[in-house]
This record gives structure tokens, sequence and C-alpha cells, in this order.
DNA sequence: GCGATTAGCAACCCATCGGTTGCACGTTGC
DNA sequence: GCAACGTGCAACCGATGGGTTGCTAATCGC
């Protein structure tokens, strides 16, 4: 995880989450515990390039550890990132109920919708 | 939401969350409780018709859900589709952690690793 | 020491995606 | 009724992203 995303750890983990291949390759890495590119390629429909650069991406999202053993590159899942985001959309559908309640209300008692009063979960971006 | 995500509704959210213009606009429209493609536009770097495309992307994610008003279309954004996500995240992280804890006990233990005797949280796709 | 294996570049290809412009069609409201 | 406003559709464009091939460098096993 270098930076490209250091304003929100949630965007890289969704980019990463986005693509079906990356999901894939982190399904067959928690049911091994650790593999490396070469031997994820063996059971996916990709070559082992296209397996590193997903690599190198769910490694940037935080998502999966790299330890070098002699030649070989060993990846291994790591749930904090996952976890972590987890949370983020949990408190955003959290913050999204209260503010949609909030301005329903408002509206009934017929007064206006205060602008941004929100909190608890924070904004998207 | 039509299809073209029939298997895993979480993939739809995902795809729609990796966007950072459409989570602006997710963003805008939960401040706002409810707003039209023009209106979104005004306040957004982009044209109504980006702003039309990335909310049919949302709508498809069941992230949004559009009622027509005459001759405006209304859009307010929609929770049940993230909490659903957040909560089918937080249990793909959990059955890795457990998951991985057990490779790391059978391989104290000596023992070989069963190939897949999870569940709970599911696989990735 | 040498062949086999594995990782690391780099260049390239093509499809998709985000975005734009332009125009036609329904509503609204004076 | 007609002008103004808002939506819908289609064509087009440039950039990015997933994927490939080809090659070089490091490491292992014997």
């Amino acid at each position: 995880m270098t930076a490209e995303y250091e304003d929100d750890p949630a965007a890289a983990v969704l980019v990463a989450l986005a693509d079906p291949t990356r999901r894939r390759i982190l399904d067959a890495l928690a049911a091994r515990g650790a593999a490396t590119a070469t031997t994820l390629a063996a059971e996916l429909p990709v070559t082992r390039q296209a397996v590193v650069k997903h690599l190198a991406v769910l490694d940037q999202a935080g998502l999966v550890t790299a330890h070098r053993v002699g030649r070989e590159v060993r990846y291994r899942p790591a749930t904090p990132a996952l976890a972590a985001t987890a949370r983020w959309m949990a408190g955003l559908a959290d913050a999204w109920d209260r503010r949609l309640l909030a301005i329903k209300h408002l509206a009934e008692s017929g007064g206006a919708v205060p602008p941004e009063g929100d909190e608890g979960g924070g904004a998207v971006e």
C-alpha cells in the first residue's frame, strides 16, 4: 500500500473488489491460506502475468500481504482492510437512513431541511 | 436492478461504488434526500448525460430508486443494497479469518490442510 | 556447475468505460 | 398555443484496464 488512495482506504478496496478475476484470486487465496502467483495462475483462466498485476492491485488495497521465501513470493489474504471497509459501508448505510428519516420528518412538520447536520459515517469521498 | 448481476448482488454494488463520481452522486443524493439528474449535474463537474449514465448503474445495483413526477425523474438513495453488501463483506472477512486460523492450527499440529470445509460467508464469486 | 523453475520487466492489443455533443420527444405553464 | 424546461436516445471520443507475449535475471536441486 504505497499511496494513490491515501485519502480513503475504502476506495482502494472497492476498486480492487470490483473485478471478478480479483475476487476469484482472493477466494483461492483464502482457501489455500497462501499461494504464489504461478500457483494461482494454474487454476485460473488467465496468465501468470495477469495474476501478478491483480495481486499488485490487491496489495495496494491492503487485501493481501506478500512474503518472499527464497525465489518465490508467497501471497496471503489480509482481513483488516476488508473488515474496515465493511464497517465503513455499514456506517454509511446507517448515516443515509438517519438522514433520510430526518428529512422525511421535517417535510411532514412543514419545516425546511437543514443542509448538512450529519455525521457518524462521514461522506463517501 | 434488471439482471446482468443476478448471481451476486454484491458484485453490482462493488462495481457501482468503485467509481468516485458515482460516490459523489450518492453523497449528494443522501444529503438532499432526493434529486433529479439535472439538479445533480449542476453541482458536479460533469454533464447531465454523464450523471444519467451513472444513475443507471446505481439503479441496477439497487443503490437508488427512481420515481417519475410529471416531466422530471426524482432519484432517491436506497440503503438495503448497501447494508446487504456491508454484511456480505463482514461475513467474508470472518470466513477468511476462521479459515486462516484453522490452517495455522493444522500446520502446527503437523496435519494436512482440508480443502474446503468452510461456510458462513460463502465464496466471493 | 548447469538445467529447470520462478519472479520481474516492458511493450503491445483490444474492449470497456467515463464523458461529451447533438437532437428529438414529452411537460409545464403562462 | 407556444416557448421554456427536462428527459431520452444515439453517435462518437480518449483513456484506462485487463490481458497477452517475449525476454531477462535470480534461485533452486542435484
